[in-house]
DNA sequence: ACCTGAACACCGTTCAAGT
DNA sequence: ACCTGAACACCGTTCAAGT
């Protein structure tokens, strides 16, 4: 039926138009996303978007709703624990910020608000839920895990589109340079410089998703205390907040 | 000696424009900060800042650290088990960058490496330190205790930018529009739609803080298991890695 | 109905010229 | 030594004109 990815002259579209979106950004990590670029890239005017986007956010939110949407539908094809899944769905997150910097870097920024984001959201909730989270700890939860997810994907995209080559490796940023500093008044940090300047930007994304789903955990552990045992799995049984 | 703090026509002076730009991001919260804008409120050319630093990055790195040194000094300034005062620490991050917004939005992208940043470091350092980290779990703890909050400072800080007046508020801009979509399809956020509507954003950051801290004790709690008991103080006594 | 292209306001940055 | 001001390349966005 309608032709699809044909590169120059396709038939413009805001399926067509993040598609190529998503194609410059993960062709040239480094650069931003630019109307003009993206006008050439479709062989077309770059003025020429605004058929079909109000603006530039408008533009990006849809495109982030896309990554948010595949990050899922990845973590939803494979099977595993609850936790192993949630898992599966932040470390996607992140690998996918790194394939699409200059798409990510935005994603503390908006809302997508599409059915991408909800499909995301939807299952962050259901995961928990099925750890045995209910009602405020499970909001409690939510917010912790995807405030996360969300902030430090979007940081390490940020690091790729401002640190070049050298962050595409995983070095990162707000720790690679106290070069020739005078450490004698910050002791630990000289004593740990060496393996300070080694971390690199997913293990830190690793650490944190492990050290929030180890707190998640136990709040999921609470929460079954103090259930009825009898019951455990009501949905929203101590709905409180 | 020299003249402190006079509006315009002041000396120019790496200090001087650092105090601009940061009374610039308070006074103006949703403005961007721009050489422009810099040195009207300098009484100077907007060149001017050229000959002071060497491109905006530079003075962006210059006012986050001064930035990073005030979040250290309010924290060093109370008392409190490490815990409270690592706690305490992040808390003044996150106003901080509230405070400052325009500035703080690049918290997660640029190194300040000046002498506020490294403070900073070390008093995280520090703190895990007294709360018997050491090695490997020390760098761990100070990756995502550090990664967290500065990405989760830059997200709060880019919502006010982005958001204006309502962001400010505390509405969190990645969960605050699923207005008319049709939630068939995602039960659970259906279900709790309006307590994920009602999330605000420094009580994600909280909620990640206590998160992130509880699983921290744990590893602090594991070290004291493994480590000699009759030693328990060696520094650096299992430095690995 | 959809796209073009000139135009505008606003960025960061450079550089020759002033004092 | 320090600041000015014109200039440049590059943004997002608007709008009248084309087809």
């Amino acid at each position: 039926m309608t032709e699809t990815a044909t590169p120059r002259r396709a038939r413009l579209d805001q399926s067509v138009i993040v598609d190529a979106v998503l194609a410059l950004a993960s062709a040239d990590p480094g650069a931003r996303i630019t109307f003009k670029r993206l006008g050439e890239a479709l062989g077309v005017d770059a003025t020429a978007m605004y058929r079909h986007f109000r603006n530039k956010e408008e533009l990006t939110r849809a495109a982030l709703d896309r990554v948010a949407g595949m990050a899922v539908a990845d973590a939803r094809a494979e099977p595993g624990s609850w936790r192993q899944r949630l898992e599966r769905h932040l470390m996607r997150n992140a690998e996918l910020s790194l394939l699409y910097p200059s798409v990510a870097a935005d994603w503390a920024l908006v809302d997508p608000g599409g059915p991408g984001d909800l499909a995301s959201d939807q299952h962050i909730l259901e995961t928990l839920h099925e750890g045995g989270l209910r009602g405020e700890r499970l909001v409690r939860a939510y917010s912790a895990v995807s405030g996360f997810a969300l902030a430090q994907s979007a940081a390490l995209a940020q690091e790729v589109l401002a640190g070049g080559e050298g962050a595409r490796e995983g070095a990162i940023p707000w720790i690679s340079s106290f070069g020739g500093a005078d450490l004698t008044e910050f002791p630990l940090v000289r004593e740990y410089r060496d393996e300070l300047l080694a971390i690199d930007g997913l293990a830190v994304y690793r650490a944190g998703v492990q050290a929030i789903l180890d707190s998640v955990e136990r709040w999921a552990a609470e929460a079954a205390d103090t259930a009825d045992p009898a019951n455990p799995d009501a949905k929203g049984a101590e709905r409180s907040v």
